[in-house]
DNA sequence: AGCGATTAGAGAGCGGTGCTCTTGACGAAA
DNA sequence: TTTCGTCAAGAGCACCGCTCTCTAATCGCT
């Protein structure tokens, strides 16, 4: 009855296993252009049509790794915002940097799948957003918490944000609740600003010219951090 | 003599003129994965194994809308920073950043080339940085004339750069004479949360987030232009 | 226990890709 | 005029995503 049924469903869910793992594999040493249904077949000693009994197009598999990916990423920022003091805040924020670095250079053709450029002709299904904002939540926790501890001191450098921009932050303040709209507007500068940096240096925009990218990225990630107003 | 042979490779010259011009406009529609050499071949009423005497390889023709890509970017930068008044840093700066951001809206694909996820087993050759750092020259020059100036006043917030990051900012400063390390550093954190911004805009990042995304955008880099320091 | 329905894998095949090699034609230089 | 380098063309190799059909195994239910 049912457990029988389960057997059949439970090596279905280990062949969708095995598969990805081969996959992401592939991925990290291919890269996503280089990942092709028939080699993971073969590598399983399937034939490549009976993949498609699993994962009905390429695509779709794609979509598990992209799923995957986002997942790991916002696990490693959880994890590492969870080993600081809850009211270091400053450190918190800086954790997230290292996290999202680190887990980057580690993985750098996911990393790419998430944050380069899309692959054409495939829209991100529904079932990647939630995944897809778990290192921002994380990020947004931060940057409340702060704000509500009173800690956060924003430099007076910046104009207001228009009043139009009240609409958006509307939005991204369900990823940071009772935060102004100029923390929230700043908070979206400071957040792009770490991934462009992620990005430059592992998409090879510093090659020949910055050699101590640690250094550079903790210098600049806590002048961002700054800049959101947390504290020294 | 030299007439007849410069005949010959005029045309040559012409054929591959045609065959990028092609190139970029499957590439502007089908984006990078789905340009293929037999269907430029086809479009241009050849034999696939013809567009090898032009382009040896895939990756061949690739690297030259690579170079074009730049110049095109750098172009625009050159000739929005232009159309400003010399002194007036703060509008070359704003400037410049909304060059790069319509070139890469309106030539997504190629922008996406430029700054997205590297082509795998593709390795940029020499003949790319020249034309690669066009955009930032532009930059630099704005930064180092706004210091040479006197108009560039940080604000205190960033700690002073570590040491050994001046070796990196011995480089950086071919772009930006006689600036110093702080401000060295300073303009790459600027710099890369542009791209970071357009790249988040541009890879979908903002969607179903953010819709106002050109005063999100203006805002934003008003933000880092005074982050930098320039005047108001 | 046996039967009908469902699921899985195998294989052939379609149209596409990058790339290579050979062949034959043509034009410029000797 | 002959020779030599360049070029288009064609066939072909190995790969790709994906579809279809056929067979065999497995499962659910009577």
């Amino acid at each position: 009855m049912n457990a029988s049924r389960t057997a059949r469903e439970r090596v279905r869910a280990e062949l969708i296993r095995e598969i990805t793992d081969i996959a992401r594999r592939h991925l990290a040493t291919e890269g996503a252009t280089g990942l092709s249904l028939r080699a993971v077949a073969r590598e399983m000693g399937m034939v490549s049509s009976a993949i498609y009994r699993y994962f009905p197009s390429r695509d779709d598999l794609l979509t598990a790794l992209i799923i995957d990916g986002y997942n790991a990423l916002g696990e490693a920022v959880e994890r590492a915002d969870a080993a600081c003091a809850r009211d270091d805040f400053t450190g918190r924020w800086l954790a997230a940097c290292r996290a999202v670095r680190e887990w980057a250079l580690a993985h750098p053709h996911e990393y790419a799948l998430l944050y380069g450029s899309p692959v054409p002709g495939y829209a991100a299904p529904q079932d990647t957003v939630a995944p897809a904002v778990r290192d921002t939540a994380v990020y947004g926790r931060i940057v409340a918490e702060a704000h509500r501890a009173g800690r956060l001191a924003p430099p007076p450098i910046c104009p207001p944000p228009p009043a139009i921009l009240a609409e958006d932050a509307e939005i991204v303040r369900s990823l940071m609740p009772d935060v102004p709209d100029d923390v929230v507007t700043r908070a979206i500068v400071v957040w792009t600003g770490l991934f462009g940096m992620v990005s430059f240096e592992l998409f090879g925009q510093f090659n020949n010219t910055i050699a101590h990218r640690t250094e550079l990225f903790e210098h600049n990630m806590t002048c961002l951090g700054r800049l959101l107003g947390l504290p020294e």
